[in-house]
RNA sequence: GGUCCUGUAACUCAGCCUGGAUAGAGUGCUGGCCUUCUAAGCCAGAAGCCGAGGGUUCAAAUCCCUCCAGGAUCACCA
């Protein structure tokens, strides 16, 4: 911003700058009786052989510029105060959208195993995935999501079996099912028979040796199975408003990256331990097998494989994979292998923790998992519950839609508030909450802000100087503060950094909203502009994480 | 045992990267506000030795060390 580097070279006048880090004296005070910027002084008070109370009082003189109203000494701070004009030049002038940078970046997620339907740990990765790519490219960065479909071996031979055993050929139509699910049920139902009957694990493996060797009726069977998964996935997917530019199926190339893996140990990149497995030597790290010794696959010989098909097919910058905490020892390893194969794009484990229940750790084996489509049309039933109670004229229509919109926006914003590193205990009851911290607070705010604009628009002019009320100021400064949290949350992957900041704003904006009088004063037309900036700002932030507005609510 | 993460108000969390002015928000609690732009809202209040101890610094919730408590991980599992 010219501003913040005009007042650093005001700065380096005065000071013996060599030692100084100007950039980061000037800070946002947290207290907005502060101004909009502050300096403390305490620094320089050493070199200067002055107390900061003087170096701040002689500092404040020297500060003068076009843009600053006053630069007051308070104690051992100096508190900027920009202009009324200027004040609101910076906020109406923000703009979100950064200029494309020549970056690519390629996010993966969520990867999930075709034999079970999706549940409350996947609908994490996605929305993370989903808001952390919208972020990206909010920033000017190109952004290519992937997704991997874990669509073979033992767990899917698993499903396949039981359902050969029992299903009569049953389809999901036939039983009623959501086609993922279907699988799902046959994949419970396998752990079940297992369980009186041991001998079914060694028809699964059989099945999966016929699998490899491509035996036509077991390939059928599959085929049946594996495209009932992908079809209930993509339901769920164009549900929650994500769309991949590639679907990687290991199917299609695992036997590519089993090649790939004996080639690099041809190059002498990979070993031999005392069983034959092809192994990396990890240093610190230890050793990591990328290959079994009869030749079969795990799970590194898919990522190397995958990683390199990706360069093939993008070369993106960097890489970045959505993938639960538990594994965060996994990728140290795995990025430190594509160190050893000269992989030389940057890479990020964007790494989340597990979201426990109120009862305890989710196991699919024991059953206490949230799963993904029951929690969406679970929200959705309490939104229309509220709705119709609240509006009980609304047409059946307009009830549906708004109720998915609130209902899908209260669960993602509950999903995305919280730092991705941390794990959470799920509230049911909170996730549900359209008060306080939820995605319908800032929707409300928009709402409102759209009746007051269907009443009456803004006009082409806008008298800056007319910005002068503590409330207009706090607004106009989280406006303009919106650029750099967006920024944040691009460098750290941290899209609760966007969920806050939305919160903050709405806040802001409501708590003007009950202050001033918009319409028929004597600055409606500002008030106008203000709102509609927010309500521009408001929507671009629930945007980015994946959320829709409403007109009205 | 090694490594990583967490510990902040009664509860759920933000702030820690990049140290600064009285530590923030939501929920819950207490009290007030709908004849006026949507009360899914607003205002006010009570509520904190920021896990403990030490160190660095003019200044520590924030950086460093030790300890305590909880969790994850250390397989050819995913």
């Amino acid at each position: 911003m010219q501003f913040e580097n005009d007042i650093r070279v005001l700065l380096a006048q005065y000071l013996p700058s060599s030692t100084m880090e100007l950039a980061a004296l000037l800070q946002t005070p947290t207290d907005s009786e502060h101004g909009d910027y502050a300096i403390p002084c305490f620094a320089f008070a050493k070199q200067l052989q002055k107390s900061p109370q003087e170096i701040a009082y002689e500092l404040a003189q020297t500060i003068t510029h076009p843009d600053i109203a006053e630069a007051r000494a308070i104690g051992p701070y100096i508190n900027i105060y920009l202009t009324t004009q200027a004040r609101a030049k910076q906020a109406f002038q923000t703009t979100l959208q950064q200029p494309k940078t020549n970056k690519k970046v390629l996010i993966e997620f969520p990867s999930p195993n075709t034999n079970k339907p999706l549940h409350l740990g996947h609908l994490r990765n996605m929305l993370l995935g989903e808001a952390t790519a919208r972020i990206l490219e909010m920033n000017g960065n190109t952004v290519i999501r992937v997704n991997l479909n874990n669509d073979r071996g033992i767990h899917i031979c698993k499903s396949m079996l039981a359902y050969d055993l029992y299903a009569n050929n049953q389809t999901p139509q036939e039983a009623g099912i959501k086609s993922d699910h279907f699988v799902g049920k046959w994949y419970v139902e396998y752990a079940k028979q297992q369980a009186q009957q041991p001998e079914l694990q060694e028809q699964a493996q059989k099945l999966l040796r016929l699998w490899e060797q491509k035996d036509e009726r077991t390939l059928e069977l599959w085929k049946k199975l594996d495209a009932w998964a992908k079809q209930g996935f993509k339901e769920t997917y164009t549900e929650l408003g994500i769309f991949f530019d590639k679907e990687y199926n290991e199917h299609e190339f695992y036997e590519q990256a089993k090649q790939f893996v004996q080639e690099a140990e041809q190059n002498g990149i990979f070993t031999r331990d005392e069983q034959g497995n092809t192994i990396a030597e990890l240093g610190a790290l230890g050793k990591k097998v990328v290959l079994r010794a009869d030749g079969t696959a795990v799970y590194s010989t898919q990522d190397i494989g995958l990683a390199k098909l990706k360069q093939q097919d993008y070369a993106p910058d960097e890489q970045i994979y959505v993938v639960g905490d538990e594994q965060k020892h996994y990728f140290t390893q795995l990025f430190a292998i594509f160190d050893q194969l000269q992989m030389k794009d940057k890479r990020h484990h964007l790494s989340y923790g597990m979201i426990s229940l109120p009862s305890g750790k989710m196991k699919s084996r024991e059953g206490n998992v949230v799963d993904c489509d029951e929690l969406l049309a679970e929200m959705r039933r309490l939104a229309e519950t509220e709705l119709t109670t609240r509006y009980p004229e609304l047409d059946v229509q307009e009830v549906q839609h708004r109720a998915k919109t609130i209902g899908y926006a209260a669960l993602k914003f509950y999903m995305l508030k919280y730092d991705p590193k941390t794990g959470f205990v799920y509230d049911a009851q909170e996730s549900i909450s359209l008060e306080g911290e939820t995605a319908p607070y800032i929707q409300y705010a928009i709402a409102r802000i759209h009746s007051i604009l269907q009443e009456q628009q803004p006009t082409n002019q806008n008298d800056y100087s007319q910005y002068t009320t503590p409330e207009d100021i706090t607004l106009l400064r989280t406006i303009t503060k919106t650029k750099d949290v967006i920024v944040q949350a691009g460098e750290q992957y941290k899209p609760h950094y966007i969920a806050r900041h939305a919160i903050t704003l709405a806040q802001a904006f409501t708590a003007y909203y009950h202050t001033h009088k918009i319409l028929g004063v004597a600055h409606t037309n500002e008030r106008l502009h203000l709102i509609k900036k927010t309500q521009e700002i408001l929507k671009e932030l629930l945007n980015l994480l994946g959320i829709d507005a409403l007109e009205e609510m």
